[in-house]
DNA sequence: CTAAATCTAACGAACGTTCGTTAGTTATAC
DNA sequence: GTATAACTAACGAACGTTCGTTAGATTTAG
C-alpha cells in the first residue's frame, strides 16, 4: 500500500522539521512520486498529519499497555526499570515516539486542540495504570509510601526526563548515566523508610 | 530601541510557531512596521533568530549563576528546592526559557550545529556548579551519597521534567503535584541512608 | 467472452498565496 | 545635512492545493 509509504515519509519529515518545516514535495520525493499524487491518498497536509499522529499514538499506547499486561506485579524494581528500558527501546526502534513527543509539546497551532485531546487521553490511561500498580505495591508493603500518586508522578517525571535525553543528542553514555542516576535516587526514595 | 521590540516579537513567534512557522511579516506586524524594515536592523531571519537565541541563553545562564552565587551552601534542601522554584519563575515570567527549551530540543535543521554549541556550553556550566555543590554537601555529610554525579544528574532530570510540565499545559495544579512528588522522592532518596 | 464502466494511481500545469530578500526612495532625528 | 530607519515596489522561489487527463487494472453487463 502506497499510503503507508507516504505516512512513513511524513512521519520522518514531520519529526525532523516539524509540521510547518516539512513540505509535501519533500515527502513525495522520498516516496518517489510528485506532491500532487499525495492527494489521491489524503485530503491534504492536515489529513496526512493527523493520520500519522493517530498511528503514532496507537503504537505508543499499545506498546505500553502490552508491557503492563505482561508484568507480574510482584517485583516493582524490575517492572519499573523495565518500563524505562521499554521507553528507550521504543524511542530508538521507531520514530513514532519521537514524533509523538515533539507534537505533544510543540503542536502546530491550528491543530493544537485536536492534538491535546489525544495526548490527554494517552497520558490519563498510562497514569491510571501506574497508579493502581503502585497502590498494589503499597498494599503489599513492597514500597514505602502513603499515597500512590506521589511515586506515580515522580516516576512519570523520570520517564519525561529520559525522553528528553533521548531527543537531545545521541550521547549514549550520558543517557546511561542519567538513567542510572535518576533510577538509583528514585528507587532509594520509594523503597527506604 | 526598535531592535529590541523586533527581538521581543521574534521571541514570541519563534516560541509559538518555531523557526519555520514564524514569519517576518507576522513579527513586523506585531511591532507595527513592514517586514522589509526588519532588514534595517538585522541581516535576515537567521540573524534575528540567532540574536534572540543568544539573548535567551545569556538571560537563562545569568539568572542561574546569580542564584547559585547567592545561596549559602549549608542548606541543600532549601537551596535545591529554591532552584526548582526559580526555574518555574523564569518560565512563567519571561518567554526566553520556553524559547530556549524548544530550540534546544527541536532546532531548525540548518542551525542545529550552532545551537547545539550554545546548549552544550550552558548545560556544562550548570552541571559543573551543581556537581561541586553536591560534593560540598557530601563532604559535610548533609546528604548521603558516594559520588556527586549521581544526585546531580538525578536533579537535572527533575529540572527537565518540570520544564516539560511547564511547556505542556498550564495545569497549575498538576505542575504543583508533580513538583511535590518528584521533590519528595528525590529528597528522601538522597538524604536517607 | 467480450465490451463497457469503474476504480486506482499517477501525472503536468497552473492556481493564488506567502515566503525571505533586495533595491530605490522618502521621512525622521540629531 | 548627514545618518538612520522607515517606506513602496518588486523579486524568484516555494508553499499547499485544484484541475483535467492518462494509463492500467478490476469489475460489471450483455
Amino acid at each position: 500500500m502506497k499510503s503507508n509509504e507516504i505516512k512513513k515519509a511524513g512521519l520522518k519529515y514531520f519529526t525532523i522539521h516539524g509540521y510547518e518545516g516539512a513540505s509535501l514535495s519533500q515527502i513525495a520525493e522520498e516516496v518517489g512520486i510528485k506532491k500532487q499524487s499525495i492527494y489521491a491518498h489524503f485530503k491534504g497536509k492536515d489529513d496526512l498529519f493527523l493520520q500519522v499522529l493517530r498511528d503514532a499514538k496507537e503504537a505508543d499506547l499499545s506498546s505500553k499497555l502490552e508491557y503492563f499486561s505482561k508484568i507480574d506485579s510482584r517485583n516493582p524494581e524490575k517492572d519499573l526499570y523495565g518500563f524505562l528500558q521499554l521507553v528507550i527501546d521504543l524511542f530508538q526502534k521507531n520514530e513514532q515516539l519521537k514524533f509523538w513527543l515533539r507534537m505533544s509539546f510543540f503542536p502546530p497551532a491550528h491543530l493544537a486542540e485536536a492534538i491535546d485531546k489525544e495526548v490527554f487521553d494517552i497520558e490519563e490511561k498510562v497514569q491510571a495504570i501506574l497508579e493502581s500498580k503502585f497502590q498494589d505495591w503499597i498494599d503489599a508493603k513492597v514500597i514505602v509510601e502513603e499515597v500512590a500518586k506521589t511515586p506515580t508522578l515522580a516516576f512519570l517525571g523520570i520517564v519525561d526526563s529520559i525522553m528528553l535525553e533521548l531527543v537531545y543528542g545521541n550521547d549514549e553514555k550520558r543517557l546511561k548515566d542519567k538513567l542510572e542516576a535518576s533510577w538509583t535516587v528514585f528507587w532509594r526514595g520509594i523503597s527506604h523508610p
